[in-house]
Formats: C-alpha cells, sequence, structure tokens
DNA sequence: AATTCGATCGGACACGTGTCCTCGTCAAGA
DNA sequence: TCTTGACGAGGACACGTGTCCGATCGAATT
C-alpha cells in the first residue's frame, strides 16, 4: 500500500507508559502533568497537554480505582417493562448525576435477575444503587439487605413500603383520594376500577386512598366500586383499557366512572366506550394517572394525576448524594411526593341513574 | 446497644485476602477456587463457596481487568430527547447485550457532550460505543475517528450518511415513498409537511423518498408540497403538530394530506384539524411515523409507518459482536432496514377540490 | 571552569487480582 | 517409624496508576 499518509497514526496507547515513550518522556513526569503537581516548566506541561489532546490517551479507570480513586459511579435498576414516568425517571436521575460527576450504570431487568444485577455493581465497586420502579417483594428486600452489609448506599424510587430500605415514592393515596374526591364531587357513586388492584397493601397505594376518600363521606366500599381485572388478561396497557371498558359496560349496575391505573389503559377506555356509542364524558368519567403528554390530546381530553417528577428526582439525588458522602445512617429515610390532580375534559357530572 | 444479634454480621469484606482471612484461608487457596483451578479438596471448595454466598463477597472488576480480563462493558450513547422509538431501541439492545454477556454503559447527552462521554467511555475500556439517534455530524464524526484510532469498535443507529462510520438505519426514504404513494393512491396532490425539513440531506432520508414518489408520477415536488415550519417554534411535539395544522389550514391553496415527522406530531395534527371543525379523514389524511402504541388509539386511528425496532437492534448487536471478536475492517459497514406502512384510519381519499 | 539549582529521569512501592512456584503439614500406607 | 503423596500456605511477579525519593542532566550564575 504505497499510501502518502502517515504510516502509523498513532500505534493504540494503552497506558502511561506508552503515552510517555511515545512523546518521549518519562512516565512520572506524565503522570504529574496529569495529576496537575508542581515544579514542572510550563512548556512540558503544554507538550504533554497537546500530545493528550491529539492521541486522545485517557488513563486506564481501573488502575485509578485500584490506586484509592473513587469509582464515581451509581448503578440503577430499572424494572423491565420501561413505562414512560419510569424512563423519564431515569433520564431525569442520570442527567442529575452525571451534572454531579456521577456516572450511571443502567441495568433494565427482569424479575429473578436482581441478585445478578447487584453483584455486578457491586463488583464494579459503585458508589450506590438505586432502584426505579417496582420489583418483587422479596427480591428488592434481599437486594437492600445485600446492599446495607456492603455498606453500599442504596435508595428506591417508587416502590413504597419495604423494610429498612430508602425510598422516594409518590403519595398514591393521597393522589387517589382526590381523584376520588372530585368524582365524588360530581355525584359519582359507582366507580370502576382498571387494574388498579383489590386490598390495599400500604398506607401510600392507590387502594388505601380511595378507602379514605369513601370513608371520609361515610359510603361503602364494596357497595360503590367494581374491580373486573380477572376477567381480562392484561396485555398492552391501550387494548387492556379498551377491552375492559367493554366489560363494564356489559355489567347490570354499570358505574358511572372508570379510574384507570395509568394514562395508557384510561385512553384505552375512553377509545373503548366511544366505540360502544357513548358520549364522553357525558354518559362516564374517566381519570388517568402520570399525566402524560397524551392526555391532552385525547377526545376529551383526560384529567389524570400528575407525578412531580422533577420534585421526585431531585428529593433522590439529593438523599443519596448525602448518603454517599455521609457516614451510613441507620433509620432508614422515607420521603413521599405530592402528586396534582390535573382536571380535563374526561370528567364530569354524573349521569342520573 | 446491648442487642443480641451478632455484634459484627460481616465486616466489610472489599479484596480477596480480607476474605480469605475472613474463612481462615490463604488468598491463593480462595482464588484458585473461585476461578476453578484443580488439586483442591471438595471440602474446602465448598467451604468457600457457602462463604462466598454468606458474605455475598465479590472480587473487584477493576484489578480483573488490570489482569486482562475483558471489561465486558459497552458504552451506549443516546440523543438528549429520549423519544420513545429511542428508549425501545436502548432498552432492546440493552437485553441483547447482557444476554451475551456484556454490560451497558448508558449516557444520555446534549449536543457538545459527546467528547467527554467518549473519553470517559475510552477510559473505562469498554470493548465498543454504539450511538443510538441523530447527533450534530461534526460532533459525531469527531468521535468516529477517535474511536477508530483508538481500536475500539463503534456503531452508529439511525444516523446515516456519517464518514467512515458502521451505521444500522432505517431506510427512511423507502418509508416516506410509501406513505406517498399511498396517498397518491388515494388522489392526493396537495401535501403539507410537518417538522420534515426541506432539502434531501442523503439518499435514504425522508425528503428523498418524497421526491422520488413524485418523480415516478412526474409530479413536481415545488407544486405539490408545503412547508411551514418556519412560522412556529418547535415545542411539545403534540402541540406543535396542534397549532401547525392550524396554520396549514389558513392557507389559501391548503393541503389535503398531512405528512408528519412522528406519531405525537401527527396526533397533534389530528386535534388541531378537529378543533377546527374538521371531519376525518373525510376533509383531510394525516400520516404519522413510528407507529408507537398510541396511533391506534386516537379517534381515527393513525396511519404510521412501523420502524421494525427488533430487526433493526439485531442487526446492531450482530454487527457489534463480530467487530469485537473480529479484527477491525476498513471498510465501514452500512446496513439498511425496512419499514413497513401501517395503513389504519386516518388517510382516505382526497376530497374533491 | 566550577558551582548551583531547577527540571527531569528512573527505581520503588502499593492498590487487588490471577498464576506460578516453593515449602510446610498432615495423614495414609509401607 | 519412615516414606510418600495430597493439600494448603505463602512468597513472588505482572497488570496500570500515583507518589515518593534519590540520581542525573543541563543551563545559568559565579
Amino acid at each position: 500500500m504505497p499510501k502518502t499518509t502517515k504510516p502509523k497514526p498513532t500505534a493504540v496507547l494503552r497506558s502511561t507508559a506508552d503515552f510517555a515513550r511515545h512523546i518521549g518522556l518519562a512516565r512520572t513526569t506524565v503522570s504529574r502533568v496529569l495529576n496537575g503537581q508542581p515544579g514542572l516548566k510550563q512548556k512540558t506541561i503544554e507538550r504533554v497537554q497537546q500530545a493528550l489532546a491529539e492521541t486522545g490517551f485517557t488513563p486506564n479507570a481501573h488502575a485509578l480505582h485500584l490506586k484509592g480513586k473513587r469509582t464515581s459511579m451509581v448503578g440503577i435498576c430499572v424494572e423491565d417493562l420501561l413505562t414512560p414516568p419510569a424512563v423519564r425517571k431515569l433520564a431525569a436521575l442520570q442527567k442529575l448525576l452525571r451534572d454531579r460527576g456521577f456516572f450511571s450504570l443502567i441495568e433494565v431487568f427482569a424479575p429473578g435477575m436482581g441478585r445478578d444485577v447487584v453483584r455486578h455493581f457491586l463488583s464494579m465497586r459503585v458508589e450506590a444503587v438505586v432502584f426505579i420502579g417496582h420489583f418483587q417483594r422479596e427480591e428488592i428486600e434481599a437486594r437492600i439487605v445485600e446492599l446495607i452489609g456492603h455498606g453500599t448506599p442504596h435508595l428506591v424510587i417508587d416502590h413504597y413500603g419495604l423494610k429498612n430500605a430508602h425510598t422516594v415514592s409518590l403519595d398514591r393515596a393521597m393522589a387517589m383520594e382526590s381523584v376520588m374526591n372530585h368524582l365524588l364531587d360530581f355525584g359519582h357513586r359507582r366507580f370502576g376500577l382498571l387494574a388498579i388492584g383489590k386490598a390495599p397493601a400500604s398506607r401510600y397505594d392507590r387502594m388505601s386512598g380511595i378507602h379514605a376518600a369513601l370513608r371520609a363521606r361515610g359510603l361503602d366500599f364494596d357497595a360503590c366500586t367494581v374491580s373486573l381485572d380477572h376477567l381480562h388478561e392484561r396485555d398492552n396497557d391501550f387494548d387492556y383499557g379498551r377491552k375492559l371498558a367493554g366489560i363494564f359496560l356489559e355489567q347490570a349496575l354499570r358505574p358511572t366512572a372508570l379510574l384507570a391505573l395509568n394514562d395508557e389503559i384510561a385512553i384505552g377506555a375512553l377509545r373503548g366506550l366511544q366505540e360502544a356509542g357513548l358520549k364522553l364524558p357525558r354518559d362516564m368519567s374517566v381519570t388517568g394517572f402520570n399525566n402524560q403528554a397524551v392526555a391532552a390530546m385525547t377526545t376529551p381530553t383526560l384529567t389524570t394525576v400528575n407525578q412531580n417528577i422533577d420534585t421526585t428526582i431531585a428529593s433522590a439525588a439529593e438523599i443519596l448524594l448525602g448518603q454517599i458522602d455521609m457516614p451510613p445512617k441507620s433509620k432508614p429515610i422515607v420521603r413521599m411526593i405530592t402528586g396534582e390532580l390535573v382536571i380535563r375534559e374526561s370528567t364530569a357530572q354524573a349521569p342520573l341513574s
């Protein structure tokens, strides 16, 4: 190949020794430049920095860590189904951490893989591990125990009620209570629940908010609510809402309002009801959850709950960095974030029965 | 604290030496167990493994790498605005790589940060770097040069036409051509373009597909298309489509079909048109791009293009792993993925003018 | 030309690991 | 009791880095 270009553009430099040899200096001298030590001629410093820029040489981060430098890495675990709110939290957290000099090791994993993922994080000597989303309870609690044993800080976002875990969560009970109150004010008394579940699992979950709102008005939960989740397999969120809405319409005592787990299910329900010929919101009210951008684009636009993700993540970052800097706290930190009801067109006065 | 629990549950073990001391064996013996070397009593092996499970000790990955073990890490760069298709690609790629034993270092970054991000990846000695999305051209090309200089494999997903870069991209030209043909078959001759741009940048971008379809029927591009992107600032995708649709309606020669850059803008346009009193698709046709789940939930449902993300990512993983295993190729690999037109309700016969 | 002093070189060590090698130790067999 | 063999202990080295320290080099000053 008789080309006239440089024969060896930059014979791959893998170590400071390689690099020093390449520019004709001693390894120690290069090292001193890299670490800003005094007693060096300005000319030498510039020479090294120029070569650094030209070759793009980078010291081996692993060797640096061995010498005691912090890894500046945070492991982030995200649950398998990447819901839009989870993605937004993930992106926001990664950005906040990066701005503070931390890098994110992100793992999206299915149930049962948590052990391997956390082991890997630990072998990478991350400075903290964050869980975003709702995981299998036993699994995540075992991980928390493991992390505490290792002295590695952790934080769980959006899974309230884990033993000994530091958590930041949306107060779903309060959010659902405000949704219910909004509907109760409109005169609704029969509610269909879509994918929201059955029994309250903790004092901060959706069901306990629904219970609270009804109890406050002296209404009986079982008489007022219907859940038909057992009648259809949960598939794509949109389709699930659509199909389930159809099933609700077949009920003898048809609800006048549907409360969905998330915006997708609610939007599917809107569509299912409209396909069945209902006029919305005249014939039925529907509420979502999460206030995704699309909720303002449906017909009718969707009443839903804003998660205040920025507040959640700012709070998370604060707790996290506090834990990294400070000696470990014995008492678990539990912080609740307040959501906001966003009232749009999909909710209205209950129809006369 | 006179608690009756174990006083020192597991004094944090940071090295094989710590661990070996903890169970009363020599460091070398533990190391031999960890690496499955022969000549050890079964009882000893079990003893180590049990302690390993109990304490959750993990060898320091950085030290392992120093000893020549591959890092098994791949750096993934994602553009700042996390569009739903980008997120889906990211998640799919991460899963595929994990299944093959690689870990993903993910960085979401804004323009201008590429240099730092790639430097960090290189300092971590990743085995490859992947870019997902559309970046600033000069910036990403400089990164590619840097990576090639370092002998680190790379791959660009969805940014066609970069010099010397290995790429996998959707054939947007072919996709738009099929969209145009679909509309032309319906008799449409005046098209509004939403956020699709002006001049063709490469032979695989959207504009060149639109040109090709028109040329094939002997139609003049300038006479048939209108672009009003300069009239409104691009904000939230939904709102942008909504507002721009309104502006299109004010035009003297109103288009009969709107082609949007993505599903969000298309859905916004649907809403904007309906708010203005149009009946869809009778009065106007609208097309999206990406075939997100919500496209089947709008009224009318949206005609759009399926990206075949699984094919894209499978192809990407194949190229990537091939590059990691094999000596570097000199010729850049360029692979195009074919999308599919998904016809729904938002497109119909053009209205008589 | 001799002296001085600032700048650079080069050797050494540690970090945690895998691997090799030598040396004890202990129990079983002769 | 002595020999043998199996097993484990423990020292050494290398990987790439930062840092310390003594040695060397060269230029400016005397």
